[in-house]
DNA sequence: TCAAAAAACCGAACATTGTTCAATAAATAT
DNA sequence: ATATTTATTGAACAATGTTCGGTTTTTTGA
């Protein structure tokens, strides 16, 4: 690999230049200052070559959840070691809360423009799709271990798949109102490490209470 | 009261006019649809005339949120009476997801301008623009009366107002990837109930487990 | 009642957006 | 070296939000 012709690799230089220019873009001064023309200036082509790269803004904004998706997953592993399979399952959480205020603009792209990025293929059915999607088998895996370990009560029709949906949701409905609501001031951690302990305790098995830290 | 000059209440009829055409184009064709001509055409006014009685589009659109938000607090008591407080309580957050998928690009125009609309004023807390803000307030209450009837478990750092928060973080979490991931398909509200029930053991006294329904 | 003042309204224009297309410049193939 | 394919662009189009000068309508006050 890596052997295509030079005009392959120019192709997928300026590609990879447009989108670096538009996450750029995007990164400081938000979502809403990203233009074709804003993109062209900055690479220094006229804004008609971008349309030789990329059908149309969407696919450029398409390109830019890709890799944010991408960033996303490498954020939901970057925590210290944990002794305890929950403390690694909540750090997990919390990256991702402490990924969206960091990238505000960025994050609220991803899932704007995310009905396009994943589910666009109607014949695979929702679950196989999302199981697929590296970010959420991170989350996967973490609920896995948990059961595994003994820390989720799975029933027939609330299994891995669902705690792990349940988990997602938990930590992006936190990472979204801190967005659109909390962006002045900043968050405490502590309190979103307690609101995980208590999601966790929900689907700890009868009785088992000891506290954690 | 109600009876000011007729030129104040031709005033604000059109003004009512000009964001109710703005609900309904959203509701019928996207927020993306949304420009001051289409607005003009439909009350025939010239587009010009718009800025007459709104400063520009973004005045607008929070005038439209301001309704969205009224709308969505009536929405969360729009459930039968439940015999259980925690059912209640279950069936206003169903009630807050029902509302989000039933009112897609209407939902999440909320919570894009919420940071304009809401967390306005720097010099008052976070804390208790919140809970002057009602749809809170309908959340917040029955976390009171759960707190009441011995199903939640609060602690100094940690009361009804982050009870509450955490539950809002769960339904807007459950609504928003609803939204954005399974808009093709419809939902399945035994699932919901269940992840929602599950929260609610997270904040149970210990040993209180018997099931519900 | 009627002229003056104020308010409401609009046509035309401006700047900025995404996007297209014919024409030109560059690269490649023969 | 020439023909052909590819890359690049300037100019234009339509649609957007917004402004402004002027015209029409309404209210005011004598």
């Amino acid at each position: 690999m890596g052997n295509e012709k030079p005009r392959q690799r120019r192709n997928t230089r300026i590609r990879q230049a447009i989108i670096k220019s538009a996450v750029e873009i995007i990164h400081h001064e938000g979502v809403a200052a990203l233009s074709i023309r804003r993109i062209a200036d900055a690479i220094d082509y006229s804004p008609a070559s971008i349309y030789e790269y990329y059908a149309n803004k969407d696919a450029i904004l398409q390109a830019v959840c890709e890799e944010g998706f991408a960033k996303l997953t490498e954020a939901l592993n970057d925590y210290p070691p944990q002794s305890d399979i929950r403390l690694a399952t909540r750090e997990c959480g919390v990256q991702y809360v402490r990924f969206a205020v960091s990238n505000p603009d960025y994050f609220l792209l991803l899932f704007s423009n995310m009905g396009n990025q994943v589910y666009r293929s109607p014949e695979v059915s929702f679950d196989t799709q999302l199981l697929n999607s590296p970010a959420f088998m991170v989350i996967h895996t973490h609920i896995q271990a948990m059961i595994a370990a003994g820390h989720c009560v799975v029933t027939p029709s609330y299994g891995s798949f669902q705690i792990a949906l349940s988990a997602w949701q938990m930590v992006h409905g936190i990472a979204m109102l801190a967005l659109t609501m909390q962006r002045h001031g900043p968050l405490d951690y502590s309190v979103i490490r307690a609101t995980l302990d208590a999601w966790q305790r929900g689907f700890a098995p009868h009785g088992a209470r000891k506290e954690l830290l």
